[in-house]
DNA sequence: CCTGCGATCGTCT
DNA sequence: GACGATCGCAGGA
């Protein structure tokens, strides 16, 4: 397992990364104790001409979304419904303010037993908050993206986001999930669409 | 100051 | 499928 220090990795646009994430491991430094993730659900939000996105043209939360102007690789963490957090990873050069929503991951160390389906369930098992928000994980040692040293052979399926309303782009097909995999947050196998399969 | 609302989740019907 | 918990922020008065 190697850490993704490539600022070209992070760079792609948000469709392109968030193919690049599923896969991809999350390590996380809880209690001294580096703990890692494999990343199995995410959702793309393509920036300033996406409706569905807090950096929209038309969106009125400029402050929470300005992490998503950083260049690739920092992290924009909010908090949603006053509850719980939600963790993305900034895509795109600097200015151009799109980030990859991680959805659901797979716990890689057998005795951790949290529930990680999910956006919020995945940031509380972590312990993401907002004190998480706007760092730059090619750099941080609390938490960054690593390469997995397993070739992954999956199945990916594409659907439309969760819970992002009734606009135009809410129909665009940008969540992509791992087939079958048990920690995916929700399937609806009628609109679910394949998408392509053996990636590494 | 006051109001409305959100990239969620567990629970209930 | 519907609902409430809970809170920071933007917008309007």
């Amino acid at each position: 397992m190697s850490k993704i220090v490539s600022i070209d990795f992070f760079s792609s646009d948000a469709l392109e990364l968030s193919k690049k994430l599923l896969g991809k491991i999350i390590a996380r430094k809880i209690n001294g104790k580096i703990l890692r993730f494999r990343i199995v659900e995410v959702e793309a939000y393509l920036g300033l001409n996406d409706e569905a996105c807090h950096s929209h043209k038309k969106n009125r939360q400029r402050s929470k979304s300005l992490p998503m102007y950083n260049r690739g690789g920092f992290s924009y963490v909010y908090l949603i419904y006053g509850i719980y957090h939600c963790f993305n990873v900034v895509a795109a050069p600097k200015g151009d303010p799109q980030s990859v929503l991680i959805r659901a991951v797979e716990p890689l160390d057998k005795e951790f037993e949290l529930k990680t389906n999910g956006p919020g369930n995945l940031c509380k098992a972590l312990g993401i908050n907002i004190n998480l928000n706007n760092v730059d994980m090619i750099k941080s040692e609390e938490i960054w993206i690593e390469n997995s040293d397993t070739a992954d052979e999956d199945v990916i399926i594409s659907s439309k986001r969760v819970n992002v309303g009734n606009s135009e782009d809410s129909h665009k097909f940008l969540r992509f999930y791992i087939y079958s995999n048990k920690f995916v947050s929700k399937i609806d196998k009628k609109r679910e669409k394949y998408f392509l399969s053996n990636i590494i």
